[in-house]
DNA sequence: CATGAATGAGACTTCATTCAT
DNA sequence: GATGAATGAAGTCTCATTCAT
């Protein structure tokens, strides 16, 4: 058993040197070579546990996505309302993303490989998919009103994501407040134009 | 004058080919030699154009970017209420990104060069201080409440690029209402803004 | 280990080509395909084994160049009279240069590279101290004069490569007798005897 | 006439310009772009002076070589003693090889275009004769020794060339010093062999 | 399991030269 | 004379992948 221990090991060492790998250099700038370097092995050994770089891109969007912790998190919190399930939701999405930095960069490129662009459409979409889910719960409940689900599940992860990509980090609270309350002022009604009338 | 006139076309027809191949096979994913074909001219003048690929790159973010668009739009409708601007801006922004189908694999390209990153990185951070600035204004006249402007137009810009990206459309009105209202159930059900009165 | 021993042999291989080319060619002329086919392999194992053209030169500058060779010779015949040293210096000099013949193209490229060139030079430097350390042994010993013994070798050395780089080949006794001797008549003493001090 | 005296300027600025980049880059390095603009002219306009890059090269050797100053000076000098012609004729020639850096360059490019390396070889060769023809006059007037006159015009050329070359200025009286009288310690004839015997 | 030698295709870029204007 | 757009070939180097050991 220990044999089979130490090649999964390998197997995780190598998926975290990918990982790290394509944070620093994007996934195509990254290479075979500079994966296994950086994962203490050769390069013909990676191809023995994966079968090509596109594999590996797509294990680790399986493997290390957010997709897993996502639906944990929904499952145990399904009733909860929004206001405080989503600042949670943001907080745990933003720290499976800080501590595999290199996942923004697999979302984010845009693979010559239809293969690979494809399963991150996908991984993509169940995501949006079960938060959509989710807040359409709560709209049912009556703690949202009416609205679309979809777009508000889509900007919400997109936000996050990108700050994260360009380098800003996001208050959970701050955009949670903004999301469910809006940025009008509630004391004063109307828009108002101020601009010079000629 | 005819020479140079068609060399200025020729520069320009090498840009929009470039944006189109970025757009289809990402930063990286394009080469140059795709894009000259594109362009219907040979590798070698490309360099006669543009210092390399990076350059070229550089240059769509500066000619073809949305900083301009985005510049005259704020400065024409400094003091038109957000309910009436943002819309219009999200229609100007997703109709840029729609033209130059290429941008948005611009912004999100993890450049291997640390030169195009920068340049890209503060490109969408002057995007974000134009908006910023206007938001700032409108809580001053009072339309919207104080809240973290910033975070408001980063949410905003990156949640219509990755859509575009990710291959969705992003509906102006919808995404303003979200984002000026709020997504929270009101407590007065069909009254909105206009009826609330403190 | 049969495995490694070829990957040496391959390793010589391409040296032996690279001077080979490098001879025919000049250093700037000769390219990596040349030097690939002339081995028989592919350019990119060449990188394999070198991380590219100016550390093959870097390479045959350190492994083929006379340095070892005038080290030993130096160092077994320190105490040895010039007149009978230094014709055997010229013919083992002129001995390496011919064998590889590459070698003289090597010191005379002026290399675009600032740090190929820099090798070469320090290169030359190391062998011109050398000689020059020997010389002031033999100053010191009394059988040459007082003189310039680091001009004494760089003329010495630039000499016999000069001329097997202008095809030119250089007798080592004839050389080193006008080196030692001079070319003034002694029968007809001019006013430099005066100047010699014992 | 000012057209063709323009035209006659602006050949010169070429061939300066020309020069000076061959010194910085070497014949190889130096690209027809980098000539024609160090000249302040376009690239084209060089091919209306000169037939291309190597009638360049053989154009310098011709009209900025050491040759024509060098039958000057043996013409006018032909019967001075060689103890006062050859540091007249050494700082010249260091001279011209300093004013036309790039000269050295040319003489040591292994150029790929053979007929540019024999253009080379039979310059050389010309400076060669006509100082073993200067040699063989003192010799045969006495104040010079029977000796291989051509080898010691080699390489006083070589010599002064190569230093000039490896960033190594040349002393005209120490040189010829070394040339005329030797290294031999007079007073102390004999080689006396002080190496330890075992 | 593990290595690293070996390949072949393709990437970016430079360049000498030509030619319409 | 003078320009600079345009070309096509070549150059250096990288890389994903295979395979004998």
């Amino acid at each position: 058993m220990r044999r089979s221990e130490q090649a999964e090991w390998r197997r995780e060492r190598l998926l975290d040197a990918a990982l790290q790998v394509f944070a620093e250099k994007g996934t195509d700038g990254a290479s075979v070579k500079d994966i296994a370097e950086a994962a203490g092995v050769t390069q013909g050994l990676l191809y023995h546990y994966f079968e090509g770089k596109d594999a590996l891109v797509e294990t680790l969007l399986r493997e290390r996505g957010f997709l897993e912790q996502l639906r944990e998190l929904l499952a145990t919190s399904a009733g909860r309302p929004a206001a405080v399930m989503l600042p949670e939701l943001v907080r745990e999405y933003r720290g499976v993303l800080a501590e595999n930095t290199g996942l923004v960069s697999l979302f984010y490129s845009a693979s010559t490989n239809r293969h690979v662009r494809a399963a991150m459409l996908e991984f993509v979409a169940e995501g949006q998919r079960l938060l959509t889910e989710y807040l359409d719960a709560r709209v049912a409940a009556g703690e949202l009103r009416a609205h679309n689900t979809r777009l508000f599940a889509q900007t919400l992860l997109a936000a996050v994501a990108t700050n994260q990509y360009m380098g800003a980090d996001t208050d959970p609270e701050q955009i949670v407040d903004l999301f469910l309350n809006g940025a009008t002022a509630r004391s004063n009604p109307g828009a108002r134009d101020t601009s010079e009338r000629s």
